[in-house]
RNA sequence: CUCUCCGUAGCUCAGCUGGCAGAGCAGCUGACUCUUAAUCAGCGGGUCCAAGGUUCGAAUCCUUGCGGGGAGACCA
């Protein structure tokens, strides 16, 4: 709660006045531009105008509404009430052609001396919007709608009331015939400071309002089916569920290490276990590790965990899920994404681990020990090391000779069971587990298995990552004692499987860099003077 | 972590083999009552990322650091 002594009646006399004196105090770090701004704001002041005023302004219409619906007999939008941003202004002595953004877009607005100034005094139109109001600044407006000479749906403004000064200039991005000019395009800048990405770039806007469209489109087909969104515990005493590597902290009342989740697999297992026959999760993973164009430190992930079901069920799931969203978002199946279209329509192609790679590589896997695995990676110069045992070379071949070709949707199926310490062992071949990836534009986007039940199995597999921990493999999975202990009360045959949420936004956006599909990428922080 | 490119006005960018720091937009002053990259006349605006070095002289050459982009390595 806020202290009560900012009601004083010396603030409540000029309750701008005190922040302003704060403003003035940092004169020497300004630029020429700010200056300006701030001197402008104290005339407004002087004359009266509160520049950031506390009360409502009612707003009736948007942008795009009147631009959509705007008739040709100009019938509508004769009395419409309007808030945004100015971003541009043409003065043209007595009259003065603007233009207004707001949420949905920008619209062209006419303000006309006379008619904000019916009165001899022109103060508001030659003082305030004239001389005093900038690129940035906030305003309402009430008016009505018309067609201008040239063609383009106007606001006539008949009144004017500012809501909020901007005292920092924007960058001015001009557009003529789809040719911008002097964008707002650094990478750093942009990421920095969002926000005045946001204001000048609409199409970034747009791919963050796509972003919340796809959860919902998501969160909505998993609802439908009835499974139960659930909250687990990021800090954990153990981290689990993924070979990465974690982010560690402190918690001081219990004085215990704690780590950040790498993936929320084992709790939602646990639920299974506790009798939800469906539950799922969107969330927040940290790994710590590298950062380029794929990989932020934390990163969205949306895992699903549904009883009596196998990866096979699973993979018809996820087909439609993801077929649905595209069409959700697009109102199509098709996508174009880079220099590819890429289609989601079902059904997608499914391959085995082995197929593919014998596909891509012609050389069949099925049947070789690790030495022969190696002896085949160094044949197709796939770097590998003494590190790596079996799982891990099929995963490096896998990943060096098939994932970057493979860019319509495709599902492969069954892993190496070293490479996959979660998941059940294949009903009817040796040496491989139940799980799907599915890969789509080169990348990986979902992570499935038939999950692994057998209490006993799920501890040896653990003590085999051990072994792989011993030899050097700093992102094998640790032994979770009280997992193992759920399972053993019984867990039900489960289908699980995750699916990266800033991945699929970026194709589902056509972007080439997970920084562009997140606010607030991580950054390195600023250290130059700002 | 490695390689490579970049950092100059509020924004986008020039600035050559070292020789007075530039343009467009934005801003300021003035003109203009249907303009739209508005137009016309005039004016101001710089820690050239930082520190050090070479030099009579460094935005420019060298070294180191900071920040960023791209490509690798690692991962999802």
């Amino acid at each position: 709660m806020r202290s009560s002594t900012q009601y004083s009646p010396e603030n409540t006399i000029h309750p701008f006045s005190v922040s302003l004196r704060k403003f003035y105090s940092m004169e020497h770090s300004l630029s020429e531009q700010e200056q300006i701004r701030r001197d402008s704001l104290q005339e407004l002041v002087n004359l009266g105008i509160n520049p950031y005023p506390p009360e409502t302004f009612a707003v009736t219409v948007t942008a795009k509404e009147i631009k959509q619906n705007f008739p040709d007999d100009n019938t509508l939008y004769q009395d419409i009430s309007i808030a945004g941003r100015i971003m541009s202004r043409r003065i043209m002595g007595a009259a003065s052609f603007a233009e207004i953004q707001d949420e949905t877009g920008r619209i062209q607005i006419y303000v006309k001396r006379d008619e904000i100034c019916p009165d001899d005094d022109k103060t508001l139109y030659n003082i305030v919007f004239k001389r005093h109001l900038d690129i940035g600044d906030i305003i309402g407006i009430t008016g009505y709608v018309f067609i201008t000479k040239m063609g383009e749906i106007t606001i006539h403004v008949t009144s004017l009331k500012l809501l909020c000064k901007s005292l920092k200039p924007l960058p001015i991005v001009k557009e003529k015939e789809d040719t911008l000019f002097d964008a707002f395009t650094d990478p750093e800048q942009r990421f920095r400071q969002r926000y005045v990405d946001l204001i000048v770039n609409p199409h970034v806007r747009e791919v963050f309002v796509k972003r919340t469209q796809l959860i919902n489109s998501m969160r909505n087909f998993l609802n439908a089916k009835r499974y139960l969104e659930v909250e687990t515990p990021v800090l954990q005493p153990l981290y689990g569920g993924a070979a990465a590597r974690p982010f560690t902290t402190h918690h001081n009342t219990l004085d215990m290490i704690l780590y950040l989740r790498i993936a929320n697999e084992l709790y939602l297992k646990r639920l299974i276990v506790g009798g939800y026959p469906g539950v799922y999760e969107f969330s927040k993973d940290f790994r710590n590790e590298g950062m380029d164009r794929y990989h932020n430190p934390e990163f969205t992930q949306m895992e699903l965990y549904v009883a009596y079901k196998d990866y096979l069920w699973m993979m018809d799931l996820v087909e439609e899920m993801v077929e649905q969203i595209a069409l959700d978002l697009h109102g199509k199946t098709a996508i174009r994404v880079g220099d590819h279209l890429i289609d989601f329509k079902r059904p997608w192609k499914r391959f085995t681990m082995y197929e593919v790679i014998q596909h891509y590589t012609g050389v069949d896997i099925s049947g070789m020990n690790e030495e022969g695995l190696r002896k085949t990676a160094k044949e197709l110069n796939v770097p590998v090391d003494q590190t790596m045992a079996k799982g891990k070379i099929i995963d490096e071949l896998f990943g060096e000779k098939c994932e970057p070709n493979l860019i319509q949707p495709t599902f492969i199926m069954d892993y190496p069971i070293e490479m996959s310490p979660l998941a059940k062992k294949h009903r009817t071949e040796d040496g491989l587990v139940e799980r799907f990836e599915l890969i789509c534009n080169g990348n990986e986007l979902c992570n499935a298995f038939s999950e692994l039940n057998d209490p006993i199995d799920q501890r040896e597999r653990f003590e085999a990552q051990s072994e792989l921990s011993k030899r050097g493999d700093t992102e094998s999975m640790v032994l979770d004692e009280d997992f193992l202990k759920a399972l053993e009360f019984g867990m039900p045959p489960t289908a699980g499987m995750g699916i990266g949420i800033d991945r699929l936004t970026m194709i589902m956006t056509n972007q080439s860099s997970i920084q562009e599909v997140l606010f607030f990428p991580q950054m390195r922080p600023d250290k130059r003077s700002t």
